[in-house]
DNA sequence: AGTTATTACGTAACTACTTACGGTAATTCC
DNA sequence: GGAATTACCGTAAGTAGTTACGTAATAACT
């Protein structure tokens, strides 16, 4: 296929698609040659279950065979028409079904031998033209995504990009309005508006800034997206406060941006700790302070009724 | 997955199935994450699409990306129905149907550019974890199964097994009845049965091993199941005639071991030729030949209405 | 002990392809 | 210039898995 090569390897999926589908269809051809009565696909049920001396359960199967529990369940159904398995309640628990081999079941064994050894026998001799070893490059790719799956891989370029294209500028009189709806539209999802949240949010400059505090807002494409504020505690401690991002800019790492800014800014101003009150109902956000570096602590009650962890950052 | 290495290669199309719903299923959250109105399993075509200037047909989309017709007829009509390609007939042949992105698919482009960027770059990071180059691993085995597919790689062990199970005896007084039917058998199944196949099937002890021929039998796993007979046409050319295998032995590699033996016979009586004559219509027979070294020859016409085409081997 | 959460399982519906089939248009063969 | 063959295409049905859902049994928590 010139084509997967034209593509490059976001077309990974469908190559290995097409792999299968290549590999299943002259799998049946085989077993059709050999004569075996046994269904291509009945072939892991059938391994799993000739290499246990008693029954085992559906998921068990499942789990060893890398298949669903339904999957396996329809495949023992049909096997079990075949007369190749049996299939009982188990008397120790009677949620599990117990899976074994029946005596047609078990004489097959001996006739698939000769197929097994032959097709694996050929199958490596083809593996062996291409110069790598692409059954064991198989079993690494699968344990790498196992570590880490493509999703999170892809999202980690994702979010540099988008970070890439988001800037962190300073608190200015014409964003006192987003600043307040972006905060608003949290704080009313989750929870009640509290008369301490008005007042800081309603006049920013009087509260949070005059006071030795900063806000900073970021633009993605020129929209104001997210802000985040740092409020005077006292000369060495601040407070990160007010972080928000916008519903439809969740999930580009802005948030990240923010905190990193904010960080920065509380460090020029000679802050030596940085802390925060949140709630554990706000995972993702409690995920990303600790990434910033913010560990739990217990400090004194917080005025907010939503507070109910307070984190902090040591600066060095 | 620990249970690939249990099972072994026999179990690969599985593997790259696996392996293809794993990618799949991360694909579908990626393209999510990325907001483009775009279905996975439409973008084999759409990146065709997006490569040629001028519309293409339905068929030749399916050739590039390795799907059948039918597979691009139903993602074009889904992409059709989102807006993103026109279909309509060709003018100069009524029978294509010429497929382009809309000005809607085109916007998408751009749009994709960067996923594509990002996707292609954590693939290849994946892969470049495994220290080969699986990659290049997959098309070399796309490649060579091209040239030759698992089937006949399997089928060649097969028959190897097969033939390693087989006896060549020669004829002796209790084969005749089996000798007569596996001969009668393929001869009523495409042909008339004519007056020289009664005599000769009926009588071989007079019709050929008198005369100065061979006669030998198939035996596998105890039951004889093909035969092959040598009839001397004079001191140095001898006729390989009356090749036959039965029903459920066919596949097995038998009817070369017959050749491969009756040869060997025709050599030790000091043949410089032997000739047959056979009918196209059972090429199988026709390959058989071919491989067993025969080469087509115009002779004087046969007594038999069946035959059309006549062989032979020097020996040297 | 009673409620709640978890586990095991089977059925149904879906997915992304395939093959099978049938209809129409073009080409090739006498 | 007709007949047979071949090419293109869409629809329907099949395939080997999946997720979603409902039910029953067990485990865990007050």
């Amino acid at each position: 296929m010139e084509f997967f090569d034209r593509v490059g390897t976001m077309a990974i999926g469908s190559r290995f698609r097409r792999l299968s589908d290549i590999f299943t269809d002259d799998a049946r051809r085989i077993y059709q040659m050999y004569g075996v009565g046994l269904d291509p696909k009945w072939f892991p049920v059938f391994y799993v279950l000739s290499h246990e001396d008693e029954g085992i359960s559906t998921s068990e199967i499942a789990r060893q065979i890398g298949h669903s529990h339904a999957s396996v369940s329809q495949l023992v159904k049909g096997m079990d028409h075949a007369g190749l398995v049996t299939s009982e309640r188990s008397a120790e628990d009677g949620r599990v079904n117990v899976i074994a081999l029946s005596a047609e079941g078990q004489a097959l064994i001996p006739k698939i031998r000769d197929q097994y050894a032959d097709v694996t026998e050929a199958v490596q001799e083809l593996l062996a033209e291409s110069h790598s070893d692409l059954w064991r490059a198989l079993g690494q790719v699968e344990a790498s995504l196992e570590e880490r799956d493509l999703l999170s891989r892809v999202k980690q370029k994702y979010q540099r990009r988008q970070q890439a294209e988001t800037d962190i500028v300073d608190y200015s009189a014409e964003h006192g309005e987003v600043f307040r709806d972006l905060n608003l539209e949290w704080i009313e999802r989750y929870f009640e508006v509290e008369d301490s949240d008005r007042e800081s949010l309603d006049d920013p400059q009087h509260h949070i800034l005059d006071p030795g505090g900063a806000i900073v807002m970021a633009c993605h494409h020129g929209n104001v997206v997210g802000t985040c504020a740092l409020i005077k505690l006292d000369d060495e401690r601040y407070e990160l406060a007010k972080m928000a991002v916008s519903e439809a800019a969740r999930g580009k790492g802005i948030g990240w941006l923010l905190g990193r800014a904010i960080i920065e800014r509380a460090r020029d101003l000679g802050a030596t700790t940085v802390y925060l009150e949140s709630n554990t109902m706000l995972s993702p956000a409690i995920a990303l302070y600790r990434k910033l570096g913010f560990k739990r602590v217990t400090g004194p009650p917080s005025p907010y009724h939503r507070c109910n962890i307070q984190m902090e950052l040591e600066l060095h």
